[in-house]
DNA sequence: CAAATAGTGTCTCTAAGACAATATCAC
DNA sequence: GTGATATTGTCTTAGAGACACTATTTG
């Protein structure tokens, strides 16, 4: 009868790479608003979502656009790879990480085995404006529409200057409400990032609703018209003052500052609750 | 200068080994209702939400009970190999799964670097008694409670016959609504598996708001007071049962049959919409 | 004052919660 | 009939959507 071994002495011996192990990715869809000035003084500005995107210059699709992302490394965790690699990417650290979804079809990357965990992440714009022309990197702002078509499949377009891409996706139900996208034409984006970004932005349109995913767009202090804005901008919806600024007065609190020379009243700033 | 290669060229050199990789698993917590039959014929039975927990046969955590997994193949998703092992441990495949997140804390597991995907899984009382007594096998049914304490701290309880498991937890918000817990005491469940219960748990909780989560505990034929009972056993709540029914007849179909037998009027039968 | 945004008041309609009342079976 | 659950109706209240109206700034 062989004899009972004890703890550290089975994990002295046992070895880990018994079995084959997948390399292990975070990918970040790091989302922006910026807003475009007008030519009116007077008027306010119009809002753009945006994502970041990174110009692959390896193989495999290699010239193609991808998200921000790299390899898992032994003494993270997945969430702390994705702010890794944003800030190495972007120059910026986001305050959050909001979880995707994992992504493990295999033959998702030539390279082989190799499972993404994806993140959405919200930047506000000013932290965008102080990192600047980071002309060095390829990283660009992309900005980002996502509709759903007549024929029920539903487009997804990005925007860069003269660069668009156009990717076409079929929404597929799972249970649970939760949305899973099939991509019929990837656009020119690596991957299976068209589907990652089709998700992450449903999430955040999901988030939108109950006004979770709305602050970190902004500063600190922000006006109520500024986050309706915010939440319009990412639902491409529009709602009321009135009952924006009544629905949202829970999740909110006044400061005593105001809003200067915008060549109207001003605005109550305010403060996320 | 280098000369620039082809795609097939750079893939046939590409080494996926020269970054360090972790094993990768899937976690599941089954859920299921079963209910305790009652002395008077007349009387509805009570329900009590069970998850399926398996005894550890090896170091680490040897003899503490664990949440049935296994490590994932080069040939599945994520997704797929919850399925597998949960089909393995409890003769039973699920038809739907529901990601409740990824653990991947460096030091979380003893033998090494692995990185959990929890799910959580719904199985109908039906299907389980199909299975019956697989004695030969270690897993068990666990009635499982879940409640904050009066100190913030919220306790969880497992128990079967007379083994009782009791975890202490504390709640962490997180961005985005995404409540983390963090173990305090782990009372014999192995690894961070308390810490992934309660969070399948808190998501069970949430689905059930919508009656998202529900229907998967019964057969494809229900009645409404069965429907209700089930929200009630997951969320811990009373409802009105003239409420629930005005609320969640937008999301079932009547049938024509009614149930027999009952000592009371016969309730008529529904099938999800 | 004109233009533009900021902010308030209120009307209507819907949905949720509470609760009363009726229906129908097995025994 | 009795005891249990099934099912319907309605009262009240809270909240969402629509919209009219007032307030305040810069040029």
């Amino acid at each position: 009868m062989k004899k009972q071994q004890s703890e550290s002495e089975y994990l002295s011996q046992y070895d880990i790479g018994k079995y084959p192990r997948p390399s292990v990715t975070a990918d970040i869809v790091a989302f922006v608003i910026r807003s475009v000035e007008n030519e009116n003084y007077k008027m306010d500005s119009v809002s753009k979502l945006s994502i970041l995107l990174v110009k692959r210059a390896v193989h495999p699709f290699r010239d193609c656009w991808a998200l921000p992302g790299g390899f898992l490394r032994p003494d993270e965790t997945v969430e702390n790879c994705a702010l890794r690699e944003v800030t190495e990417e972007a120059g910026i650290t986001p305050v959050s990480l909001m979880p995707v979804g994992v992504f493990s079809e295999p033959g998702r990357d030539p390279r082989g085995w190799v499972i993404s965990h994806a993140f959405a992440s919200i930047i506000s714009e000013e932290s965008v404006r102080q990192v600047g022309g980071d002309d060095a990197s390829d990283a660009e702002w992309f900005d980002i529409r996502f509709e759903r078509g007549e024929d029920g499949n539903s487009c997804l377009s990005l925007e860069y200057g003269d660069t668009k891409l156009r990717a076409v996706l079929r929404e597929e139900e799972t249970h649970f409400s939760q949305t899973s996208f099939r991509v019929l034409e990837s656009g020119g984006l690596a991957f299976d990032h068209a589907r990652i970004i089709a998700t992450a932005l449903t999430a955040l349109r999901e988030g939108a609703r109950n006004y979770e995913t709305l602050f970190d767009f902004l500063p600190e202090r922000f006006t109520l018209t500024e986050l309706q804005k915010v939440q319009e901008t990412i639902m491409n919806i529009q709602v009321l003052p009135a009952n924006f600024r009544r629905k949202v007065s829970d999740y909110v609190v006044e400061t005593d500052e105001y809003t200067q020379g915008a060549g109207h009243r001003p605005a109550k700033l305010y403060r996320r609750k």
